[in-house]
DNA sequence: AATGGAGGCAACCGCACAGCG
DNA sequence: ACGCTGTGCGGTTGCCTCCAT
């Protein structure tokens, strides 16, 4: 084509440690952002995501590589738990961890793990429910926040929802709970339940007593 | 020693969104 | 209102290493 600028072929595939020097330093040097910047100044020919996400995963200040302690894995099970696949959030809890590295290291690890808990606790919900929920759509913590099928608003309020994965974490519901109209009856389903997760997600990993006024006044009041 | 499969992980891809002109 | 650019995010790919055969 005439006139038209040629796109720059870019590098892919592993850093040399070269690359991740000159990225250091100017990054260092100029600060972080601007990576299309960054990309053509530095030289590396790499594109700017690539260069944003060498920075973000690897290269920045005070990442931890390494092993995942017991602490952490646990962590990360009990926040996938209540947060699905929002790796950017747990990785958010987890100093000096990155999205990448927690999502690499549940779909590895952690994975395999809970869904063999998931097996053995399933059945038991499964069983409970059975006796005392036939008919009825369930919510349980074994679904990912973001796949589970939330009930549209519709005029039946009845629905009554599994609170097993509220009990989980410790939370404790008034007791009439069962007489209000479902928590999960929100069109804008996210938007409500992200600030109630935040609090949870702050809270409850180091016991603390707090979420279960904050569930309280934000769900029932 | 050769090889093939599985697991682990770094990096890429595509999409969404915000900010700006 | 619209297009462009930069950034963030989650899903996926593909390379490397290890281990069993």
């Amino acid at each position: 084509m005439e006139g038209k600028e040629e796109k720059p072929r870019f590098k892919k595939g592993f850093w040399k440690p070269d690359d991740d020097l000159i990225l250091k330093i100017y990054v260092e040097t100029h600060g972080e952002g601007n990576w299309t910047v960054v990309s053509k100044k530095t030289g590396l020919m790499r594109g700017a995501k690539s260069c944003r996400l060498r920075w973000k995963n690897y290269l920045r200040p005070n990442i931890k590589r390494g092993m995942m302690s017991e602490d952490e894995k646990d962590l990360i099970i009990r926040l996938h738990k209540l947060l699905g696949n929002r790796w950017s959030l747990i990785a958010g809890r987890l100093p000096g961890r990155t999205d990448n590295e927690v999502k690499n290291y549940w779909n590895t690890h952690l994975n395999k793990r809970a869904s063999r808990d998931q097996i053995t606790h399933l059945d038991h919900i499964n069983h409970r429910s059975h006796q005392t929920h036939q008919n009825e759509p369930q919510f349980s913590q074994h679904q990912d926040l973001q796949t589970a099928s939330i009930p549209q608003v519709e005029t039946d309020h009845s629905t009554v929802v599994d609170d097993s994965w509220v009990q989980d974490f410790n939370v404790t519901l008034p007791h009439d709970h069962q007489n209000y109209p479902s928590p999960f009856f929100f069109q804008n389903y996210e938007a409500f339940m992200t600030p109630i997760l935040d609090n949870l997600v702050l809270f409850d990993p180091f016991g603390t007593t707090s979420d279960e006024l904050i569930m309280r006044e934000t769900i029932f009041q």
